[in-house]
RNA sequence: GGGCCGUUAGCUCAAUGGCAGAGCAGGGGCCUCUUAAGCCCAAGGUUGCAGGUUCGAGCCCUGCACGGCCCA
């Protein structure tokens, strides 16, 4: 401590805490600046990732060095030893790799500037492989440079960093701090390009479609609502991109997909974040049945991206099981006998189940019996197919079950994971769906599809029939990593201030 | 929306209603093969916020904020 800061009252106030650590790395960093010509430099060229340099001498043993030359990069994270030697871990995307700084190689300056860096720093350095005494492969120091300095202290260096709601809104401490979220987001990153190569590899089409929509639709949701200052009008941030993608298949692209952000105005829980990122796609001539083979090769192929050994069987075929089967095994419950709204709540309340009845519409009850008896028993990956046609405005009716639509659900590891349609392509049904999904409304339902007129043109031009799936990723991410909470696996979850 | 739990130093955590502590990190020293390196010294606090009870509150009570888990 200076003497200034020992005597506050004739010098500045005394720091304490975190100022105080602060102030001790900027005063370092400027010491720096001025005797260190070499200090924060603009590039470190031909550093090699450090899981390469580890796995070129797996083979060297203790105590054996040599005289390859290497160079690395990262942020230094712990440091050990003393005197005339120093031992520091230094860590970038692909790993860690211990580094001896000796003062007999690096002369008295060098090595006085490398044993005041600080935890956190970030450094470039060369050097000779060697295996240590004590059988660490390491790197000699024999050059480095303070690439950055880091103001701030690091998370603790072994504990790490274990306040989840740090962690959510500090993520670059916990990617710093934890190994494990590392892989975590490297692995997302792996799943989400082999979805994207899955479905280039089938001549699907990547589109891209408007996040900013006049009118939203393509899901039962509501959207969050701005405003366009030059256009004077209100836009919705999209709530799914279906409907724009089925009208590029009326234009022929014939197998289109779209990756991105969809955004949802509803509560957020372990399974729902305001804003996630679903994939759609479309293929002309093709229909539901199709889709759920499809689906199965998506998910095994981001499956091995991962390497994923869970205790999940992604093998197909996967188990397929009917909507009134789903809900009669788990609730006793015949929808297709009790197809009447009163007939319904009577045999819930009959039975005693846990699902709302009071001013619920035998659809919502239908879909309350899947969501809370059905869906968090399917562990293992499983279609559910052909739904009641009031649940689903946009699935084409069933060829030969009337009163259904051609759509399943996939879920796996009691969540849902995807959702799919032989899509509606009857302008006139889909102008009556609409019409229908209108009166709802009327009758005070809160979750109903805009009328679209725009949409029901395109139709009108003529849509092949088709087959489409929506894919939560982050949901699929989850399942593949073997998390519980949606906001594991979201670099930034939405928090409150 | 409800219930339970949590919030103390930069990080990880202690603390019968009775002087707020430790480890790590940071500062000053010693130490040329360490692995959570070690040893000595000094320093670091609005105990989430606002009230209340009490001679005295990190601890008890009320409210609020944020988070986690469970339920709806």
């Amino acid at each position: 401590m200076s003497g200034s800061e020992q005597q506050p009252a004739s010098g500045g106030p005394a720091r304490h805490g975190l100022p105080e650590l602060i102030a001790e790395r900027r005063a370092k960093a400027e010491r720096l600046r001025a005797s260190d010509r070499e200090a924060f430099p603009y590039t470190f060229a031909r550093a090699e990732p450090i899981d390469t340099v580890l796995a070129a001498y797996a083979h060297l043993a203790a105590g054996e060095e040599t005289e390859d030359i290497h160079r690395v990069a990262g942020r230094l994270l712990a440091r050990r030893g003393g005197g005339g030697a120093a031992f520091l871990d230094l860590v970038d995307r692909s790993g860690k790799i211990q580094l001896h700084g000796r003062r007999d190689v690096l002369g008295a300056d060098a090595f006085e500037r490398l044993t005041s860096l600080d935890l956190g720093d970030l450094l470039g350095v060369e050097g000779a492989a060697l295996r240590s005494k004590r059988g660490e492969i390491s790197l000699r120091v024999d050059r480095f440079q303070l690439l950055a300095k880091a103001l701030r202290p690091p998370p603790d260096k072994h504990a790490g960093l274990s306040n989840v709601e740090t962690r959510y809104r500090r993520r670059e401490l916990d990617l710093i701090a934890s190994e494990e979220t590392r892989k975590l987001f490297l692995d997302r990153a792996r799943i989400v390009s082999a979805v994207r190569a899955y479905l280039d590899g089938q001549g699907f089409v990547e589109v891209e479609t408007p996040v900013l929509q006049p009118l939203y639709g393509g899901a039962l949701a509501r959207p969050f609502t701005t405003h366009h200052n030059a256009l004077e009008r209100t836009l919705y941030l999209r709530i799914a991109t279906e409907l724009y993608l089925k009208r590029l298949l009326v234009g022929g692209l014939e197998r289109v997909y779209e990756l991105g952000k969809d955004f949802r105005n509803e509560g957020v829980s372990t399974k729902h974040n305001p804003e996630f990122t679903m994939v759609e796609f479309y293929e002309a001539y093709a229909d539901y049945t199709d889709e759920a083979l499809r689906l199965e090769e998506l998910v095994r192929a981001a499956a091995a991206a991962v390497a994923y050994a869970g205790p999940l069987d992604f093998a197909a075929p996967w188990r397929r099981v009917s909507f009134f089967q789903a809900i009669a095994q788990a609730s006793g419950i015949d929808l297709s006998v009790t197809r009447e709204e009163d007939g319904l709540r009577a045999a819930i309340a009959e039975r005693g189940l846990p699902v709302s009845t009071d001013a619920a519409s035998w659809a919502q009850m239908a879909d309350e019996l899947l969501a809370k008896l059905v869906e968090p028993s399917l562990q293992a990956p499983t279609f559910v197919l052909d739904y009641p046609l009031e649940l689903s405005p946009f699935a084409r009716e069933h060829r030969s079950q009337p009163g259904l639509v051609e759509r399943w659900e996939a879920f796996a590891g009691g969540i849902e994971l995807a959702n799919a349609f032989s899509e509606l392509n009857d302008a006139d049904a889909q102008r009556a769906r609409f019409e229908a999904q209108r009166e709802a409304f009327e009758r005070g339902e809160e979750h109903v599809q805009p009328y679209d007129e725009l949409f029901l043109e395109a139709l009108e031009q003529g849509m092949p029939p088709a087959g489409g799936v929506g894919v939560g990723i982050d949901r699929l991410v989850m399942l593949l990593t073997g998390r519980a909470s949606i906001r594991e696996v979201v670099l930034f979850p939405a928090m409150r201030d």
